[in-house]
DNA sequence: TTAAATACTTGCAAATTGCAAGTAAAAAGG
DNA sequence: CCTTTTTACTTGCAATTTGCAAGTATTTAA
């Protein structure tokens, strides 16, 4: 049983990365994975330094510079001096960032709704809480494998 | 809730591969996470071709072809012809690679005791039984995200 | 018995990576 | 206040990884 647990997991991970990767490249301007995975995290973080995003996303600072460059010269992101401390960069999406990670987020969901379409309420219910009290768990055992902004 | 529903599979995905990524640094040899994954299908699929182990994990075949010559190299792999036919070539685990695979899984499988220590039976089964389901579910719906040999 | 398909490998050139060493700004110490 | 240290980020560079194009070898189809 404890060895099907990781096995249960990695498959589902490999799918789930799929899923990403197929969705940067069919939802909006042809991006690549790392540069849909910056795009998800500026969304979803209220207003993100460049270390916070490249932390949570368990990137090298210099490698994660330079997709931001990449990221900015296609105009899907913006880059501004936090005004508290100068150091500091902020990253946000331009409307384009925002429309290119609003299309593979539909795209992702929309998928998932299809995956989910075959269960039952209860098991729609049971499995999300079961991912969530996995996060959660996981989260707690910071013995290994959190970033410290998890 | 169906925003919800990519950012938890999102969290989680991320932090399993987190630990995949420690775990084949601290595990064996210090390979790399691509490594890792190659090692393990070896190992979960019976004497599998080329083809199969790189389709399984969504590689091009001549990045593949490469990765495995070099863990041919470090001594974790083999690779010989397929006598019923000679184009194929199977592929297995040297007793040095799966020391490394095993001490890899070992080390995965710890991790993940530890966090479902913290859960209930019931929760735990829960949690098993709701994965399986997702991954039941995924393969079905096969609009996207499955190679051939899921 | 020749043509087409399959399984894999190599040549390249581009993209991605991370360490070392930089700059610039803020915080800490004296 | 001025120097030192720390923090946030950027660039240089060299190694690795990537995938397409074009190859070889073997098998299947015509």
């Amino acid at each position: 049983m404890e060895q099907n647990l990781r096995e249960l997991f990695q498959v589902f991970s490999r799918r789930f990365g799929f899923l990403n990767k197929d969705c940067c490249q069919a939802g909006g301007h042809d991006i690549s994975l790392v540069q849909s995975h910056i795009l998800y995290e500026i969304e979803h973080q209220h207003y993100p330094s460049m270390q916070q995003v490249a932390e949570t996303l368990g990137t090298d600072i210099t490698t994660f510079s330079r997709q931001v460059q990449s990221l900015i010269k296609i105009n899907l992101v913006t880059k501004a001096p936090d005004p508290k401390d100068r150091r500091i960069s902020i990253l946000s999406l331009t409307k384009e960032g925002k429309g290119v990670a609003e299309n593979i987020d539909q795209q992702m969901n929309q998928y998932l709704d299809d995956v989910f379409s075959n269960m039952s309420q209860k098991e729609k219910e049971m499995v999300i809480h079961s991912v969530q009290l996995l996060n959660k768990n996981m989260q707690k055992t910071s013995k290994c494998c959190t970033t410290p902004l998890g």
